[in-house]
DNA sequence: AAATATCGTGCATAAACGTGCAAAGTCAAG
DNA sequence: CTTGACTTTGCACGTTTATGCACGATATTT
């Protein structure tokens, strides 16, 4: 291995991970630990990284992360997350569905919160491995490629060891008189049987599912405990909602 | 061949394989290595890449998802997961563990299979998301943070579903007296019942595992089929095993 | 405060390096 | 075809670089 790439190796760890330990790079490389720690002395001469005892971590910290979490979600998808990461209390369990919204709201959980979190999105499931005092439990079955998500006959039989306080579901379309409802017919059964399994069901609205209709119904209104709403959207869906029993939760203006 | 032939071979393999060992190309060409320092000094100087000690590197940026998919596993790793990724056939049902050199397989699995890939590792089903073809299933259960895998009785039941034709599972002892042990109760459990399950066993075993011993013991070797081992480790390993029953696979040197 | 792990430096060794040079090859003018 | 200028290649040699080890120093943990 030439020396360049074992830096590059080094910063590629310490990009993925967030630190560098020095002796476990030299057992991975079958390297000696001082030629890892001669790297990690030049690296941090550059600037690079912040050489510490043991290996070394980022020199800025806090950015770096951050830039790549923000880049992918929509402001309004964002927001709506963060309020409904503010829904949930110390320990709770509570199912959180996949797709973009529902992963936003993974991430801004409070990272010290204690509660157990359910998701059939190991894609939530990896982000949650952030927060070091959540119970992650994941539901099995067959991936689904287009949503990123575990459906089918044996996730629904898996659901029925959970009976969660709350859920967090998304869904494409939220029509005051057709209900909940959802583009998959094998999504729309899971999302069913979790709302049927919960104590109550919060439904992340983003703007353009206000109003619309997909082909599979999810739930009826007064199955419905909860809706999450951007600040932008709070006056539309006030005007079709209004009479239902569920309760309108505004996300702050983005 | 002309000395114009030569430097595009030379970039050739730089491009297709991140860089270039001047000995390796003198040895592959049958020319002293004199003549490949030179041209690579020549192509450094016109900047078409990056001289270091040993051969030359690509010049800093341009390839950064390249470098990302394959620096931050060992080369080593890389060259197990490869090996291991041939042994998979159309049409089987695999299990694949968690753990770095298992994702290693997943990724480097050819991206037209046909196959079921069955983990309990959320970060492989991610991966394997790229493969078109792939039926995933992922196993339920507790997640770990440690080795970011489902584990525990939820699991196991879970694994009670499937009858893996092989599994492929990692291990931090292989030892010729003691078997395959690895460092968590939890998670020997788990690979205990997918071998019991499976048609054949295969482990991933990186070189410093290798004659190690840790404190759960998840099989003996009676109960393996196949250990796949890096070029550089298997005299240790033909010395250490070759009187099991188990297959040695060696994978192409780095 | 003791024990342990990690660190940095100096040193030895082997590999890789660059330079000068000569042999072999190429090319064009004579 | 010959000659001489020029290029390419490999070798010899001294130099530089990379790496691992030893050892005392320093940091961290118990």
């Amino acid at each position: 291995m030439l020396g360049d790439e074992r830096k590059a190796y080094l910063l590629a760890i310490l990009r993925d991970t967030g630190r560098v330990v020095a002796k476990d790079v030299s057992r991975d490389l079958q390297l000696s630990e001082d030629t890892i720690r001669r790297d990690l002395r030049e690296l941090a001469k550059d600037g690079r990284l912040k050489r510490v005892h043991g290996g070394a971590v980022p020199v800025a910290s806090a950015n770096a992360p951050f830039a790549h979490r923000t880049t992918l979600a929509s402001p309004e998808k964002i927001a709506i997350g963060k309020r409904a990461a503010r829904m949930v209390e110390p320990g709770q369990v509570v199912f959180v569905d996949g797709g973009t919204t529902a992963l936003q709201l993974a991430r801004h959980l409070p990272s010290n919160l204690e509660a157990t979190i359910i998701t059939h999105s190991p894609n939530v499931a990896m982000e949650l491995l952030v927060h070091e005092r959540l119970a992650i439990e994941i539901v099995g079955g067959r991936l689904f490629r287009h949503s990123i998500v575990t459906s089918g006959a044996a996730t629904i039989a898996w659901l029925d060891r959970y009976r969660p306080d709350i859920c967090f579901l998304g869904a494409t379309g939220l029509h005051p008189a057709e209900g909940i409802t959802t583009g998959d017919s094998e999504e729309a059964e899971v999302k069913r049987a979790v709302i049927a399994r919960s104590g109550a069901a919060i439904i992340l609205a983003s703007s353009e599912k206000l109003g619309a209709v997909s082909s599979f119904e999810i739930a009826q209104w007064p199955d419905i405990d909860g809706l999450v709403v951007s600040a932008a959207a709070f006056e539309k869906a006030r005007n079709l909602f209004s009479h239902q029993q569920c309760e309108l939760h505004v996300a702050a203006a983005g």
